[in-house]
Parts: C-alpha cells; sequence; structure tokens
DNA sequence: GTTTGTGAACCGTTTCACAGCA
DNA sequence: TGCTGTGAAACGGTTCACAAAC
C-alpha cells in the first residue's frame, strides 16, 4: 500500500502543483529535482516540500533530489489522476462552454463525455462535438456513460436541484461554478470554484495593501500600534 | 477607522460568503440574522462567525443577532467592494469571453472595462459590446481607464509575460486562469483560480472517501465516529 | 428563553534545526 | 559539499464554554 496515507488537505493542494511543476521539467527532461527547486516553483518552503513528500511515502536521494518521473507518477497516483475520470457537465452556458472546449482536459485525466442543459431552446445543440442533452437524460447517461463527477455550471437559483439530480443519478464528485453552497450527502466530494469570492479575495487583498502602504510611509518604522482590542 | 484591523485569510473568505448570504435575506426582507443561521448557510460553526464578525469590528445585539443590511455593508466596506473596482481582461479566448459576458459582475462592484489579445486575428472584433485591443494599448489603457485590476486568461506560456506587462502598466492586482504560479512584486496582489487543480483536489477527495468506505466496510460498524484506519 | 463576545484550550500545519547519507 | 528525513518548537486558526446582555 504505498499512497493511502491521510493527506492533509493543504498538502493535497500543493500536490497538484508539484506536479504541474514536474511536468514542466520533465518536458524539459529534467531528471531530477530538489526539494528547494520545486519548492520555489510554487511557492513553499523547501522543509514543506519534503514533509508533503514524505506524508505521500516517497522518499528522494539525499545529495541529490528526486528523480522527476518516478515522483510525478507518485504523486498522480495519490491524487487518483492514474486514472481517466469521466465527467458531465450541467449547464452549457458561458462557463459551461468554455469548459467543454478545453481540451487538454483529456490528456490530465478528466474528460466530459456528456453535457445537459434545462433550456429546450440548448438541448439538441452541439457545444465541441457534444449534443447538450435534456436533464431527463441525466441519470440514464451517468449510468450508462460510466461517470464519475458532475461539473454545474447553472445559476444559483438551480444550483442545488442540479446536485440533487446528480447525486441520485450517482456520481461520486461535484465541481461547482455556482455561488451557492450545495449541500450533498457525506458520500460525495464538492469541490467550489467561485469567481465572485477569488475577485473579492483579491481586492481586499489589494485594499489591505493599500493601508500598509500608508501606515507604512506615516509611521517610522518602529511604532507597532493597530492591535484594536488587545486584553492588558 | 471602522474595518482596518488585520483580517486572517480564511476570515476574508467567509466574509465573501456571509456577504453573499446577507444579500440573499436582504432580498427575502429579513432584518436580523443570528451567528448560527449565518454560519449554517456557509458550512461554519457558529463561534467561528461570531469570531469573524468581531475581527473586523461589527457588534450584534445579544438575544436577537446581527442587523442584515448594516452587516452587509460592514463587510463590503471591509472587503473593499463598497467601491466600483474596474478591471482589464487579458485574452479573448474561452475563459476570457465567458467572464466578460458574466453581467452580474456590474453590480458586485466590478466592472471589465478593456479586453486584449495577443493575436492579430481577435484584436478588433467585439465581445459584449467591447473591442478586442492589442497588447500594445494595454500600458495606456490602463492609465487612461483607471483600471485596478487584471484579469489573465491566457495560455500558461504566455501568462508570465502578460503579468509583467500589466505589473508594468501599473495594475494592483491580478486575478490568474492561467495553471502556473506567476511572480509580481510584493506591491501587486495575485489570486488564482485554477481548474486542473480544483479538478485534482474533487478527484482525491474521491478517491479518499473510496478507500475511508472501504475500511470502514471492512472494519466492524462499531460506532466508530471517523477515524476511518487503525496505524499499521 | 435566545444570542453575543471572548478568554482559554485545542488542534493541525508550518518552520526550524540538525543528524544522516550520497 | 549538497540534500534528504524528521523530531521538536512555533504559529495561527478553530472550537469550547460560559458570563453578560437582551
Amino acid at each position: 500500500m504505498p499512497g493511502n496515507a491521510r493527506v492533509p488537505r493543504p498538502t493535497a493542494q500543493r500536490l497538484s502543483l508539484y506536479l504541474r511543476e514536474l511536468e514542466r521539467l520533465a518536458a524539459i527532461e529534467q531528471l531530477t529535482v530538489s526539494s528547494r527547486q520545486l519548492g520555489e516553483a510554487v511557492g513553499a518552503a523547501d522543509a514543506q516540500v519534503r514533509k508533503d513528500l514524505g506524508i505521500i511515502g516517497h522518499s528522494g536521494m539525499p545529495g541529490i533530489g528526486y528523480r522527476v518521473m518516478a515522483l510525478a507518477e507518485a504523486i498522480r497516483e495519490v491524487i487518483g489522476v492514474h486514472k481517466q475520470w469521466r465527467a458531465a457537465l450541467v449547464g452549457a452556458g458561458n462557463i459551461g462552454r468554455a469548459l467543454v472546449a478545453y481540451r487538454s482536459f483529456h490528456e490530465q485525466g478528466f474528460e466530459i463525455v456528456a453535457v445537459f442543459d434545462a433550456s429546450a431552446t440548448v438541448v439538441g445543440r452541439t457545444v465541441a462535438q457534444l449534443r447538450v442533452r435534456p436533464m431527463t437524460d441525466l441519470a440514464a447517461t451517468v449510468a450508462r456513460e460510466g461517470i464519475d463527477i458532475g461539473i454545474v455550471a447553472v445559476p444559483a437559483e438551480c444550483a442545488q436541484d442540479v446536485a440533487d439530480d446528480l447525486v441520485a443519478a450517482g456520481v461520486r464528485g461535484i465541481l461547482n461554478f455556482a455561488p451557492r453552497l450545495l449541500s450533498v450527502g457525506k458520500r460525495v466530494a464538492m469541490v467550489n470554484v467561485d469567481f465572485r469570492s477569488a475577485l473579492e479575495n483579491l481586492v481586499h487583498d489589494v485594499s489591505q495593501r493599500e493601508i500598509a502602504e500608508i501606515s507604512e510611509a506615516v509611521s517610522k518604522p518602529v511604532a507597532r500600534r493597530r492591535r484594536g482590542r488587545g486584553a492588558a
């Protein structure tokens, strides 16, 4: 049993990034990497990288580093990308169409094999060689095509209904683009991608940076005021 | 002076979600919320909500809760969404076009006011009433239009170049859709939206859930809460 | 009764620092 | 020398629990 220890979420997220860099290095035909180099590429400390790789049970060579190809393969296995995942997209709007068009998912272990939409005017049309199907076909298609995951790219108002349908149809995970927390059973995994939150996080960062710059410029680099409601 | 204490990133992220729910409640004309109700809507504990709101210096009424409108406004102020942000989109591909088409950004404090692309065949076309401009216009347009943030929706290979151009043009933050860590100066904020990582995180969750279910089924269901795997 | 505000305990992750190996 | 692996310490965030306020 190589890679099935419990993987903390922060580590899992970094594994994705390591993998991206390892694939780049493999393309460059670099054979080994140090934890330092890998860490720099993804914005993590070297010790962090070593801890992460230790967690998934992968060893490197002291004085040398890690073998690029072997490490990439080990990470793919832990993430679960060594097999091909089949996805159903629900919602053939702007985001949905952009996702289907993104061909390189396919080389990365993912494939959108069916597209659904609730709107009668969209059903029957073709996006990226896939015919848009009516929602009534969902359950049957998921079963027939062996679909593992659902992608929700519909307006917030109907997102929960779609999620319910997907769960009932038997998907194991949902990637949600609607700006709404969806409730699904514990047996179904769920990841959110929320443009609005991302933008808000960004402008919050910008705002904080602004006030930091201002107070930096105003105060001598000694005063450490702030601390609002500190106890005595 | 109200909301400029240091806000931890996890808190900032939840503030976005609180705001979403508060806007929904405001639309329903609910006047107050308890930390419990707010927490349930975003998947956080009630104490967590109270801590978060304490951090931004907002008080509620014991026995009653928080005033919906006032809280929403306070959060908008902390996030920085009380002002309108102007964005430049670089990359008029699938993702780019989907973003421009997403009209409701506008009511949420964001507006894409210019679109750029490096490809001569795309420059000059119109997406959502905006003419696609050549990259050579970037610096001048950012200055003239008072653009605060840049959105990078180009292939990974040119993402760093685009980011450099945006920083040189004077944007304060970058929202990056390219699957590549971009380096920008410390003065510029940066948030990544990475579909591939999101998908990988999802399937990793699915995989872990699978092994958890298996080992659960194997061992006796003796009211063992979680903790799935006994050590080797 | 309900619900807030908050010190204190708790927990998981990150960073440090260094022994051990190539 | 360069680099890994790993305990131990430091850090930051979350959860608990309860007094105070309505």
